[in-house]
DNA sequence: GTACCTACCTAACGTTTGTTAGGTTGGCGG
DNA sequence: CCGCCAACCTAACAAACGTTAGGTAGGTAC
């Protein structure tokens, strides 16, 4: 049920997604969702939670994974690709968070804000590693390019298409890193 | 009227925005739209047709300004300037196209999808003058990392604060261009 | 077997939505 | 002064929305 609430908010928006929708669905009728959640909204702050939920899990194990790294460009790369997963990989619950909560009443998004600035602060740290040169106080708006860059990727970027989710965070890292000419340096990737 | 549509779809998202509402904005009652426009989606149409309107002659006005100029990143940080313009200096159309464009029903979408197509093939055009270097097979996808930085800028970018437009604008394009590091050397800008 | 609980259903409620038919107003052209 | 038309209004319409009250089926506990 939360996997088809979630399908539908990528789809259509918070507002044009309704419970009667979600209950065909999943073979249901519209009032028996209000056995498990006491509102559309509550429903809802569970879909959001679950996706920076999926996001922060994510981000923890290439933390463990890649304790002993020492290229710190492999350790970005990697942190990169296990954001992708979340948005591709691991059901729709990351992805209509990033392409659904902006449509969302200003309350669900306040009880969602605190879940969200503790994952880019775990960002904002991990960019201080990687990139120990850079003006701390730049350090924000890097990791705003590259989450632009990583979270528009679900408006165009196709699974099945010629390139991989591997292939994309390596050619999103090396751009983020090198500039947009490193681009052909890279491997063509599958 | 269209302007405190734009607006409404900013904040709200299409199917969140009533007709009610953006009647009350400008004085008027909600029947009376139908007047100047035959539906909400023909409305909303005219709305985003508009802010792809405001990118595209930004682009040009560039375009006819920076004729002479040798430096080609000069010219791309123009661009770059004009598209950042469009979202927060010439009202909301631009803006509620890059937020909103993805909560509008399939039909109203495909109605818009040509306009969208002729902005991104001027983009393609610009970027394979300014990266001569770049194989053509990874200039959409440098297009598209270049957009993602721009376009979400509108989720947290602020007019008012320490950065100015002009500021922005340099920053994403050596990022875009150079890499990360390269948001060290940039003069400190206001 | 009785009690109970979870998971669902039916059927409606009040509200809001896009939309429409028909009426009113004010200004401009002749 | 008359006719006309654009711009607006009123008042309602059917449909769809989130939500709720009350009922039912099936399983588990004792």
């Amino acid at each position: 049920m939360l996997d088809a609430a979630a399908e539908r908010l990528v789809a259509q928006g918070y507002t044009a997604t309704t419970l009667r929708e979600i209950a065909a669905d999943i073979g249901i009728k519209a009032g028996s969702i209000y056995h498990h959640f006491e509102s559309k909204e509550d429903l809802f702050i569970e879909v959001f939670s679950r996706g920076i939920e999926v996001m922060v899990d994510a981000f923890g194990d290439v933390d463990t994974a890649m304790d002993g790294c020492d290229r710190e460009s492999d350790r970005l790369e990697a942190h990169v690709r296990a954001h992708l997963g979340a948005l591709f990989e691991h059901g729709s619950f990351t992805a209509a968070h990033v392409t659904a909560f902006f449509t969302a009443p200003e309350e669900l998004r306040s009880a969602i804000v605190p879940l969200r600035d503790d994952y880019e602060h775990r960002w904002n740290a991990l960019l201080a590693d990687v990139l120990p040169e850079l003006d701390t106080a730049r350090l924000p708006i890097a990791r705003l390019f590259l989450f632009g860059a990583m979270n528009t990727t679900i408006e165009w970027f196709d699974l099945s298409g010629d390139l991989s989710l591997d292939g994309l965070a390596n050619l999103i890292t090396v751009q983020f890193l090198e500039g947009v000419d490193a681009l052909n340096l890279q491997r063509s990737t599958r």
